[in-house]
DNA sequence: AACAATAGTTCGCTATGCGAACAAAAGAAG
DNA sequence: CTTCTTTTGTTCGCATAGCGAACTATTGTT
């Protein structure tokens, strides 16, 4: 746990965030060993801090557990109210996923990972495991693809300088060089296809949305069984709709996103 | 802003999350000042708080505005992910949606709201508005009728004395004593109807889900048209259909979450 | 029952964070 | 454009907030 060198830092603020997270980086109900182990900080002071959290009402406290309550998403929420984005993107993903039959999603990177904000499908067979909230590794995402694609040079060497790669399949890239490769051609393209990459027997197709206000890099994509739509399926059948939607969303959004 | 009188409490994290709730209270870019009167902080400490919370990834600076990122859904979602729970959920929402023809949605309580964590329509006219991480009053919705009903008596005492009634159509309950006559209803029925009290012409129906592990008490709600459906035809043909979701929900649930 | 591990409490200490005041920069008004 | 006002950034003295270490109490394991 390092301190900040900057003179105005509030070293406490960074330490109580900081043991906010390790609820993501551990189980759900954990102790004060545990919580302190994986904060990196002494148990006097992570105890101090997870009692701040539950007077809070962010954590609670069950015997010796603690675990996250419902309103930390009072913090998470806000962020996707400040855009005023999510009844927009839902609305259109409804309409695409009826009109193609396939699962749409939204997401926005918060790398190394991206997260889903909005789904639909029609579908009555789910793919199981992926809902509102959902993360999956960027890099092996269409929609994070497209997303890393428009990032500047400087952002993107600092994420990549700070990844380990972890192919899910061995079909997926291995090498920095070969994602940097990867997001060239996505970069010209407009769009990322992702073939089988994340899991076999799977593509999806990405477009970007939004215009990056307040950092947020978004993007939409469409997935489908590999068995039913080839890559150049997708690319015929599935891109002119997939842009023709984002173009609507983008359309919607600039009334209330500032450029 | 005031001083806990727990001597184990962390002063400057209570002040930065206070500081980082201000966004829910204000606009989506804020500057210093307005923050420090939204937080009832002076300047120099929220100024220090918020770099804090820009060094960290959470909120950005943008000249002399600040704003929410990405980021902040990291602590948000990662509530969601430790119910493993959203995607169980959204999967029984399409099959009731889709039986019905009607909207489905779960919410958790985040009193004195409801939020929405996962909605269902098979509908190409989306009702505009809510979608994921959209807030309601929860005395207001059927959802937060069959939650609040679920509460012990103290809690929802407390809750009941911390709330200003804000009835949101003629037709809504005005009074704590109508509140208290409604819950004492819906606590004896096992489910909640909304009659055109949260928006003229709209009926919903809600029933719980969850046994209220990690604080959380959850609903799943059916809302139609008041043109469409009777308050008796929901009781009839609806009910019935969502008590059975609910209880599926619950069987799979009680797979991964302890009792 | 004995031992080990964990959680809670206490306390001396210092450095962290504070508020107030001042300086600089930006915005508003004429 | 100038002048005045407001806002933001910086500095600094101070004290208390928060810390880590040690001890005590409780819980868990063998």
């Amino acid at each position: 746990m390092e301190r900040s060198t900057h003179p105005d830092s509030v070293q406490s603020l960074t330490r109580g965030l900081h043991v906010l997270t390790a609820f993501n980086r551990g189980s759900s109900r954990m102790t004060l060993s545990e919580i302190a182990v994986l904060s990196d900080l002494t148990r006097g002071t992570t105890r101090r801090l997870l009692l701040t959290l539950v007077e809070n009402g962010y954590v609670g406290l069950d015997g010796k557990f603690f675990y996250l309550r419902p309103q930390l998403l009072e913090l998470g929420y806000s962020y996707l109210a400040s855009l005023s984005f999510n009844d927009i993107v839902q609305k259109h993903l409804n309409l695409i996923a009826e009109q193609l039959h396939e699962s749409a999603s939204a997401s926005v990177l918060v790398f190394p990972e991206v997260v889903y904000v909005a789904r639909a499908s029609t579908n009555r067979v789910m793919t199981i495991g992926l809902s509102v909230g959902s993360k999956l590794p960027a890099l092996y995402t269409s929609m994070g693809r497209i997303m890393l694609a428009q990032l500047s040079e400087n952002e993107l060497e600092k994420h990549l300088n700070s990844v380990t790669l972890a192919p899910p399949t061995p079909r997926a890239i291995k090498t920095i060089a070969e994602v940097r490769t990867e997001l060239e051609k996505v970069r010209s393209q407009g769009y990322s296809i992702l073939d089988q990459e994340l899991e076999i027997g799977l593509r999806s197709i990405g477009v970007s949305i939004g215009s990056h206000v307040n950092d947020t890099y978004a993007a939409i994509n469409i997935s489908v069984p590999a068995s039913r739509l080839s890559v150049e399926e997708l690319e015929v059948k599935i891109l002119p709709m997939l842009q023709n939607t984002a173009q609507q969303i983008n359309s919607e959004l600039g009334s209330v996103w500032p450029s």
